[in-house]
DNA sequence: AACTCGGGGCA
DNA sequence: TGCCCAGAGTT
């Protein structure tokens, strides 16, 4: 068995997707921890419909409590999930006013101790704000590693670990955005076809059974 | 491990 | 119009 040329896997995949970055909308670490909490089962594209009215009115942990539940469910009930993400996202301005001190915590343990906050949110949050190297691995970036071989794993975590081992520091701070735009437009879940695929050269997917 | 939440995106 | 999620929390 011949491993995959990873290096040549990410350029190819760089060289395609030139736009592949975040698009939310955020200008300090309390903007991108409720846009990152906001994404959770939706889009960038969708989040930043909601959050440039919210953060005018709430631009911090305080004004967000003074807002309140029921309004911020208002606001963002565009996005979907409103009642949950509204609720954790009060309770999470609690907790950072009364144990970091009003700012955002910047390590996975603290991150995670955050209502609405799990594995893949912090990561994005540590990449994003904190410029830690992470990889956050939804379903598509799961997918991807598995299907190609990048980084084959039982559970989304040891795929994340295995990522993070086999990805050269050039390529840490994107990977994700590289990987989940790759897994949405091409490496699909049903009905992909890899001859359309710029990395099919690089993948270790043999079984071409499409459709 | 399975279920639920929910509007968006897309065929 | 129906199907599938750019997940996390609960049971």
């Amino acid at each position: 068995m011949s491993p995959i040329n990873i290096t040549r896997l990410y350029q190819k995949l760089a060289k395609n997707l030139p736009e592949a970055k975040s698009e939310l909308a955020f200008k300090n670490h309390f903007e991108l921890l409720i846009a990152v909490i906001l994404s959770t089962q939706s889009t960038d594209k969708t989040v930043n419909k909601v959050t440039p009215t919210l953060f005018a009115s709430c631009p911090t942990p305080v004004a967000m409590l003074a807002m309140g539940q029921s309004r911020l469910a208002t606001i963002i009930k565009p996005i979907g999930l409103a009642p949950a993400k509204s609720k954790n996202i009060i309770n999470t301005c609690k907790i950072i006013l009364e144990k970091h001190a009003g700012k955002i915590p910047g390590t996975r343990e603290e991150l995670e101790q955050l209502p609405g906050v799990g594995r893949k949110t912090a990561n994005v949050v540590l990449n994003e704000g904190f410029d830690k190297p992470t990889i956050a691995v939804d379903t598509h970036v799961f997918r991807v590693s598995n299907r190609t071989g990048l980084a084959p794993g039982k559970t989304v975590l040891t795929t994340e670990l295995k990522l993070l081992e086999v990805t050269p520091e050039k390529w840490l701070k994107n990977a994700h955005h590289y990987l989940i735009l790759h897994g949405r437009y091409t490496c699909k879940a049903k009905n992909f076809d890899c001859q359309y695929c710029v990395i099919k050269k690089e993948c270790g997917f043999t079984e071409k059974t499409n459709n």
